[in-house]
This record gives structure tokens, sequence and C-alpha cells, in this order.
DNA sequence: AAATAATTCTATAAAACTATAGAATTATTA
DNA sequence: TAATAATTCTATAGTTTTATAGAATTATTT
């Protein structure tokens, strides 16, 4: 009789249970994407899985709990990758450039999780957000010092908000990235470039 | 026995049962916003406009319906008034400050729709979303076509992807929006200010 | 005021959904 | 292989939800 461990110890330790709750949390993050929190069933889930419905319980303890674990799952592991990349001494643009990358790459491929995390981890009740909002501060700051490192470097501007920014830049990149998982043809490494590049130096022209 | 006339007959009939429509409509939004399609039942809705929640279907059909009817209220006259901004003979700048206006005012005040139009139109089936889908890339053409006359004028860089950027400002803005929702505090015209600020600036410092 | 129309209510059928208990099955260990 | 543990299944209780029908009430018209 498994169950109730957290993600993070799930996926350290490499047993049997660990293995399948890991898919099953995959399974919910491409149903919950799809359908959103409420619009998708247990039945939904398990049967993304090819299992029956009340075999799900085994893995979550509700629903609810299902939505957590797909909210929480990978985050830590994408916050700590953004904390190398904002370690590394880089120019601000290749540093910028870096972040989007990862940020949009994790779209395409697996992570139906992120979506799941930005469009539906509200649907949460307050006290089982808390590991999540640590985790969107830490990862928010590590943009706006990135920005403030920047001024301090003279490249990034000094009357810029550099809190406001960070969120803008957050936006931009969710909101592209729905776009790539909705739409295949996308191409990825181009919405990458016009990211940075929209992010950088916005839409006017500079005058010299 | 009313029910049946779209919503846009209904905005311009001054019937009794058109302005409790639009009443219907409105609570519909605000609940949609709170909870999302699937997690708001009719019953909340109903409870919102102060009936029952059999009486509810006097104004809906459906609660599908209810959605499309959310959707597509006020979207015509936001393009509408997009048009406007868009024909008059401004400087780039002051029309994009315009267009920012323009849209984030929208999410202060009554605008849930717009928020559930952004955020849950994706769950009424495709055939139930050809006018709204029109509007928006209505929407989206008028804000391309501000970026090729900026081009014109010699103040949008011209290596700009337009329909990127126009894509861009959309998700910016709706991020911003749903920001201003969520947190009352959050100043409006700041917002703008902000916002303008970063679609035509970006962050990077102009080297002279 | 009576007749007609509009609006809301009550009651309920029918379906869908979450979560649990305990049996059955499969895998692992001794 | 027998015993034990892990996993999945079946069946179902108990809610909740949408949608409809027809009665009751309220408003409007003749």
């Amino acid at each position: 009789m498994e169950g109730s461990e957290s993600v993070v110890e799930l996926g350290l330790a490499g047993s049997k249970y660990a293995q399948k709750k890991v898919f099953a949390i995959e399974a919910a993050a491409e149903v919950f994407a799809r359908k959103g929190f409420h619009g998708a069933t247990t039945q939904d889930i398990a049967e993304a899985m090819g299992i029956k419905q009340g075999s799900l319980y085994y893995y979550f303890k509700s629903k609810e709990q299902a939505l957590q674990d797909v909210c929480e799952f990978n985050f830590g592991a994408y916050v700590q990758r953004m904390e190398k990349i904002c370690a590394k001494q880089q120019p601000f643009e290749a540093k910028m450039l870096a972040i989007v990358t990862s940020h949009l790459s994790n779209y395409r491929g697996k992570n139906s999780a992120m979506k799941v995390h930005n469009e539906q981890r509200l649907y949460l009740p307050r006290e089982k957000r808390v590991v999540i909002k640590e985790l969107g501060t830490k990862y928010r700051e590590l943009l706006e010092q990135t920005l403030i490192e920047g001024i301090e470097q003279g490249t990034v501007r000094e009357d810029v908000d550099t809190h406001f920014v960070a969120y803008s830049i957050i936006g931009i990149c969710n909101s592209w990235g729905a776009n790539l998982m909705r739409d295949e043809l996308l191409d990825l490494f181009e919405t990458i470039e016009q990211c940075s590049d929209f992010i950088l130096y916005g839409t006017v022209q500079i005058k010299t």
C-alpha cells in the first residue's frame, strides 16, 4: 500500500510505484491541459493511463491532489534550471535568450504540466498553493535580478520598472507557450528568436 | 415566450427581456470568470441573478449557450472601438497608447466577459466559435495594419514581424488584464503606461 | 376588470461524477 | 512453491448537475 509521498521524493526514488506515479501525473497533465480541471473527469485520466476509474485513487487521493501534483511536477527542476542560467556570467542579451529558450522549450514535447500550472492552478485552494507560489516567486525574482544586473551593466534602460517588466516577460512567454502547444506547425526556434527580440528591443526604431 | 434572438439584436432592441438578458449575460460572465466554465454551475449563475436555477433556462437554452453569449458580448463593440482608434491619423506611439488603454480599461469595471472570452472560449465547440474567431481575427489584423503603417512612417523597426508582434501585444495585454482583475490595488493608468512603454521600447538601452 | 402574455417557481427525470470498500489479480519475496 | 505485498478491478453509495414540464405568479394589453 503505497501513496502519500511527495512528488519530489517519488522522483528521486526509482521505485516501480514512483515511476507509474509519474506516468499518472503526465496523463493527468495531458487531460487537464486539454479539458481544464473541472472539465476533466477522473474517468478521462484513468482512460489516458489505460486503467479503470476507481484504480486512479491508488495514485491520487483525490482529483484535487492530482491537480496539485501536476502543478508542482517539474516546476522545481525548472526553477533550478533558471537559477543556473542566471548564475552564469553572460551579457544581458544572451541571458535573456537563454531564459526565453528554457521557458518556451518546456512547452514543446512533454510539458502539458506547464500549461496546467499556468491556467489551472488558481482552482486549487490557497493552502495547497504555497509550494507553487514560492517557486513562482523565486522564478520572478531571478528574472528581476537579471534585469537589475542588466541595468548595472548599462544594457537595460535605467527607467524600466523591473518588477513590471518581469511580469510582462512571463506573460508573453506563457502566451507564446500556449500557442506553441495549440499549433504544432509553429516553429519553436523562430518563436524563441522573435520573442527575445521583442522583449529586448520592443517595436520602435532606434534613433541614431 | 421570448428567447433565441442574437445578443446584438437584443442589445439594439431595448425591450424588457433584452435588458434582463444582458443582466443574465453579465451574471454568467462574472461567475464563469471566477469559477471557469466547467467549474461554474447553472445554480451559481441563477443565484448571481437572484432567480432560481430552473428559471435561468428562460434566458439561455443551455449552459454552453450562456458561454457563447458571454464570449460574444461586447466583443463586437470592442472591435468597433479598435477600428475607430486605428482609423484616426496619429503618430504610432499615440495610437499604441490608445490601443493599450482601450484594451486594459475594458478589464476594470464591468468586463468579466473579456476574461471569459480569453480563458474559456476554447471550451466551446469549433462551430460555435465562428463569430468570435472572426472578431478576434479582425482585431489582430487592425493591430497588424497599425504596425505596418508604423513601419511606413519610419517609426517601427523594419525588421519586426508584424504578425508575431501583434500576437505578442495581445498576449501581454491579456496577461496584464488578468492581473488587473485579480488585484484591485493595481493602478490602471500606471499599468497602461508601463505596458505601452514595454511594447514600444522593450528593455534594452538605446545606443546613441 | 378580464384576457392574454411574460416571467419565475417547483418538482423531478436522467445522467454524470467522485470517492470508497472489498474482491480479484498480478508481482515479489522468503 | 507458498506466503506476502502491490496493483487493479468491480460494484456502488452518495452527490451533484443539467435540462424540462407544467403550475403559479406577475405584468401588460384590450
